[in-house]
RNA sequence: CGCGGAGUGGAGGAGUAGUACCUCGUCAGGCUCAUAACCUGGAGGCGUCCGUGCAAUUCGGGCCUCCGCAACCA
């Protein structure tokens, strides 16, 4: 059987799952869902990363054992699976065992192939904070917090990874793989940026200051930097080292991730797996951010989205409407509870839902049983428009191309008018609602991966020959 | 001259070298199978200047405006 490996990014444990994570795994979950019902062996690995500086400060600040916050967190991020119906087998979490294992395997192998060394290291740190700060915290050079301070350059060793060494190889893998990340205009990024130069980076953090990682092989004065340790949970989900067998029928993968994490999914990973000599992954889809009401969420402006509460007020199957098609796949898209009733009422309950409604209702009233019971048990392919769509992770475009259906179909009643015609000649008015039921089977079964809930009440209630409850009800 | 991206009707979003599409809103009409739903039609738009083309919103250049980018941020 034809095997799918696909993976989203692991997100950190230091706050609330946010709707935009959901985003990326909901789309993870359309394709899995998908490569599936066409047969394919699908693995799709979804996890936690676990360690670093932020997490075991917010355990210390918790007067928590880093591990037990951990699993705290851990639980919480795994419940997004009932909440969003996805469909992941299997939850990584780079404190596990045999996660740890691989990174410090991973680490020795770059290391003997000649790319981990030593070098001092100089960061910024804010005595006011008492924290090291990235140039990226910084506003016009000085802590935020603390602009009157100076901060102070301290220097420590930390082991780097030769980055640099890889840039002419990464190019040449642009070149030959021409889908390597999507969309193209993230490709574009990448491919400028590598050419500009590669600087070799820090993989290591000195274990007296901060333990909460897995430890350098051979260096117990160490620690390995989360980035390092977290990527690797790519290749230790699926076996990788001791179980060469299953790793090799999976690898390689396709990662799903924002565009935050271009250069790291596209560039640094690609390196290290260089230096394992490790196959290169097979596709990085890289989604843009979920803004809320224009403005970046953060809690100070307290636009931040909760996918749980809107679950709970909408539903997961509204959620997985909205996120895959009221949100451009690859650009930056706009969240806000106003505009997620304007499609849920739209597209759900006047568009999807109420054609549900009339056209059982007819069928219901014209047949003793549904007319189509063969029809639906059919194997029949999708539509090739529908397939070339969703195999270039086209979401919207994929909802738009089933709503045109939608459309079309409500239109074809409102022209041929069956619920007239029974009046004078029931017979006719037989056949043409038996177009319509598969027309609505059509559309249940392309609705599938994105909707999977619905799919399915729509094909049972055809079978039953009943029209349903409303399928969603309109929110005032 | 660091790199990259974006500017589409009242709002939010697709799209494209040749009558510019969708949702909401708005105006007029229609239908009754349906969840005050559904259908038809109207009003209203491609930031700006220049260039290339028979033709540019789409390609190229200038300008204006906005937004990302060596980390622990989805």
């Amino acid at each position: 059987m034809s095997k799918f490996y696909l993976t989203t990014t692991l997100p950190y444990v230091n706050a609330d799952p946010h709707v935009g994570f959901a985003l990326e795994i909901i789309q993870a979950d359309v394709i899995a869902r998908y490569y599936r019902s066409q047969g394919y062996e699908v693995f799709f690995n979804f996890g936690t990363d676990e360690h670093g500086q932020k997490i075991y400060e917010k355990a210390i600040d918790a007067n928590m054992d880093p591990q037990a916050y951990t699993d705290m967190w851990a639980k919480k991020f795994d419940k997004l699976k009932d909440t969003l119906n996805l469909t992941y087998n299997n939850f990584i979490r780079t404190t596990d065992e045999h996660h740890v294992v691989a990174a410090q395997e991973f680490w020795k192998i770059c290391e003997k192939n000649g790319d981990i060394y030593k070098k001092n290291y100089k960061i910024k740190y804010c005595v006011g904070c008492e924290l090291e700060k990235t140039d990226s915290e910084l506003v016009e050079g000085k802590c935020p917090i603390h602009p009157n301070m100076e901060l102070e350059i301290r220097e420590e060793e930390n082991y780097f990874f030769r980055f640099s060494k890889y840039q002419d190889r990464l190019l040449a893998l642009y070149t030959a793989r021409p889908d390597f990340v999507i969309p193209e205009s993230r490709f574009h990024e990448i491919k400028k940026f590598v050419e500009t130069g590669l600087e070799d980076f820090s993989i290591s953090r000195l274990a007296s200051k901060m333990p909460w990682g897995v430890p350098v092989p051979g260096d117990l004065t160490q620690v390995m930097y989360v980035w390092f340790d977290a990527l690797v949970n790519y290749i230790s989900a699926i076996g990788w080292p001791d179980d060469l067998p299953k790793f090799n029928s999976f690898w390689p993968v396709v990662q799903f991730a924002g565009k935050d994490n271009l250069r790291q999914q596209s560039a640094m990973w690609q390196a290290m797996l260089m230096s394992a000599s490790l196959e290169p992954s097979k596709q990085i889809v890289i989604h843009g951010f979920i803004t809320s009401g224009g403005k970046k969420m953060s809690k100070s402006l307290g636009n931040v989205i909760n996918p749980f509460e809107m679950v709970e007020k909408y539903g997961t199957e509204a959620l997985r409407y909205f996120l895959t098609r009221e949100v451009t796949p690859f650009e930056d898209g706009d969240f806000t509870e106003e505009r997620f009733k304007e499609a849920y009422n739209s597209g759900l309950a006047n568009g999807l839902g109420n054609l549900t409604s009339r056209i059982l209702k007819m069928s219901e009233s014209y047949f003793e049983k549904s007319p189509v019971l063969d029809f639906l048990d059919e194997k029949r392919d999708m539509p090739p428009g529908y397939d070339k769509l969703i195999r270039n992770y086209e979401f919207k475009a994929t909802m738009d191309y089933i709503w045109e259906v939608i459309a079309e179909v409500d239109v074809e009643i409102q022209e041929k008018k069956p619920f007239l015609v029974f009046k004078t000649d029931p017979e006719m008015a037989r056949k043409m609602v038996e177009e319509l039921l598969k027309h609505l089977i059509s559309i249940a079964k392309m609705l599938t991966p994105f909707m999977p809930e619905t799919s399915e009440n729509i094909l049972e209630a055809i079978k039953a020959n009943k029209m349903p409850a409303p399928l969603f009800l309109r929110k005032e």
